[in-house]
DNA sequence: AAATCGGGGGT
DNA sequence: ACCCCAGATTT
């Protein structure tokens, strides 16, 4: 039966499989390096968007050496827009840690790999499974759907991410556990969808419980959620010369290691600060006048709602985690997203 | 176990 | 507006 199903699937696949950049092709072995880099990318992130990041990363750093000799900020800086920056900290410390530890390749055990900083179950599992060809439970938020459908597992997630991974590996073949792995994701992202999924064109309707049942959209079950505060801030254009003034951000935290601009602090509350409030945030003493707008993002787990003041500055003053950058160079910086729509306000 | 951590694309 | 996405790390 579990042959079954695997045979099922990867008969399906050798058929329909996507050609994806990081993808290597049937009969050739695959690049750990590129099989580590599109996973990191991929963490939480659709194909769709990684696919220019991953070429523009390769085309830079077409090895681990090339990407551990690299300056951390060069690769926050192509990193941006990406989101979830502490994958590219990580990402460059893990490259570090690969040709000084272990001479350039990567390890070859799950064990060792999850020990590397970002790589956690789901990644050392698909490199152990893609790379290298060996037997892993690769579970990913695709594979959660696919099986909870088949097995109509009613516990939610993420109390349901054991038992789930336990019915992965049975599944799991020890022939080809790497396209196994590959077809199930290739599933999940086609006719196993979150809404409306087409049983009718899915290789294993045989296998599927709720498709039997007629329930698919009700698996998988997810505990529920929270909702997000509002957050307010008031941010600082402050320009000299044709320069505009700048933070880095701390090293750690959101957007950790990031460009942008100075602003009071991010605080929940119903309204905007008044001005006596804002003036107290100012990086410098000069006048200050409200630049009309409004800049909406949604992080994580709260919006964020910034108005945005502007001021020519009298000379380019030293700014404790400040720096001056050409206004007409901003585009190049790797700006978040986030800031990017702040800018936008002024430009 | 719960919270933190981005941003885009589909519906 | 809400959901989800080839999750990891910290609290």
């Amino acid at each position: 039966m579990n042959k079954d199903f695997s045979k099922d699937l990867l008969d399906w696949y050798d058929r329909h499989q996507r050609t994806l950049p990081w993808r290597a092709k049937s009969g050739v072995t695959a690049d750990p390096y590129h099989v580590w880099l599109s996973e990191i990318m991929l963490q939480q992130t659709t194909v769709a968007t990684v696919k220019a990041y991953f070429e523009k990363f390769l085309r830079l750093w077409p090895s681990v050496e090339n990407l551990a000799a690299a300056p951390l900020d060069s690769v926050l800086k192509e990193w941006a827009g990406l989101g979830y920056y502490a994958r590219a900290r990580n990402l460059h410390k893990c490259a570090g840690v690969i040709v000084n530890d272990h001479n350039g390749t990567f390890p070859e055990t799950e064990a060792a790999l999850r020990s590397l900083p970002g790589i956690g179950d789901y990644t050392a599992a698909a490199i152990i499974a893609i790379a290298f060809n060996r037997h892993a439970a690769v579970v990913d938020g695709n594979i959660e759907r696919i099986i909870a459908r088949c097995y109509r597992i009613s516990t939610p997630l993420p109390t349901a991410k054991k038992p789930i991974r336990e019915v992965v590996e049975g599944l799991t073949p020890n022939t080809r556990p790497g396209d196994f792995a590959q077809a199930m994701m290739d599933l999940g992202a086609s006719h196993c969808s979150p809404k409306k999924p087409s049983c009718m064109l899915c290789p294993l309707p045989r296998h599927c419980e709720a498709h039997k049942t007629g329930d698919m959209e009700n698996y998988p079950v997810k505990a529920p959620k929270k909702e997000k505060p509002t957050r307010r801030a008031i941010s600082f254009w402050l320009v000299h010369d044709g320069h505009l003034l700048l933070e880095r951000r701390p090293p750690k935290g959101l957007l950790g290691g990031m460009p942008g601009l100075f602003s009071t602090p991010w605080v929940e509350r119903p309204d905007f600060p008044v001005k006596t409030e804002w003036l107290e945030h100012t990086p410098t003493d000069d006048y200050w006048k409200p630049v009309s707008g409004m800049a909406k993002h949604t992080f994580t787990h709260f919006h964020l709602l910034t108005q945005l003041v502007t001021a020519k500055a009298r000379a380019r003053h030293n700014v404790e985690n400040g720096f001056w950058h050409p206004i007409e160079d901003l585009a190049n910086i790797g700006l978040p997203t986030a800031y990017k729509k702040i800018a936008d306000l002024m430009l």
